[in-house]
DNA sequence: GTACATGCAAATATTTTGCATGACA
DNA sequence: TGTCATGCAAAATATTTGCATGTAC
């Protein structure tokens, strides 16, 4: 995935510079949604003089690109994660915040019977999803 | 709606006052998300001394209440709108930001198999629209 | 070598907090 | 009349912009 993302960067016409390098990477090692400054924290793990500009920088070029996703829920709002091409939707944890992605196609939303109702005509959708996930149920279990 | 408000406010414990009244007026009437600084801008035509400090103490109480809904979307985060008590689900109009909830209820959403798909369990669900409204679609056409 | 990217500083915007004053009940 | 709510000022936080320097290609 990492490396996919350097060609895509490229082939955009984007340098893959140090700075970016340790960004990726943060990014696509996280589990769950990262806010600006969190990024920047990891990321000065790779590169020590990262600045949070240049984080804001390059996630506004990653978005654009597709690579990274917005993550808006009732309490993060401008958390950062990695997107998977082509999955859609997102279930956030609600105690641990870990994000999973799964493929929406499926989930037979019949986007016509909302045209009906509203009378909009609908290009596209977001659905966000709350629940706990495996390991913290296991936890409270214990 | 706009009284059945006030009456939830009093029920409270809260004090119905004339920033509260002005917000309440403004939110009721909007058909589209407000960001703080809208909020206020408009409540100053019914209360000219109007805070921003109030609107967002007074925003945090009608969240808390249910009345007032925070909209998450791409371009607008930190808007907020009056919520309709029962429906779940808005659609944003991507040219003027109209929004439009509706009930969600029927649209067969099948948390059992993302439940299956993702180990989660799943304990609530946020669905985001976007779509062009009737009335900007029939100024395109013109 | 050149153009793009970075980091710093500072501007701007957003949200929260402390506190004296004002007003609902 | 006693609280609770307000508005101001200021702090804390988040985000954007300008510009000289650094670096990928």
């Amino acid at each position: 995935m990492h490396s996919a993302w350097r060609e895509r960067l490229q082939q955009q016409g984007y340098r893959v510079t140090r700075p970016r390098r340790a960004l990726l990477t943060v990014l696509s090692r996280s589990r769950r949604p990262l806010s600006a400054r969190e990024l920047q924290a990891r990321a000065q793990a790779h590169h020590e003089k990262l600045g949070l500009v240049t984080v804001y920088r390059t996630l506004e070029i990653l978005e654009r690109l597709g690579l990274v996703r917005r993550i808006h829920s009732e309490g993060l709002c401008h958390t950062f994660m990695a997107a998977s091409p082509g999955h859609r939707h997102a279930i956030t944890c609600e105690r641990c915040s870990m994000v999973v992605e799964f493929d929406g196609d499926d989930l037979c939303l019949q986007t016509s019977q909302v045209e009906a109702k509203t009378g909009y005509r609908v290009s596209g959708h977001w659905l966000q999803l709350a629940g706990v996930c495996p390991t913290c149920r296991a936890e409270s279990r214990e």
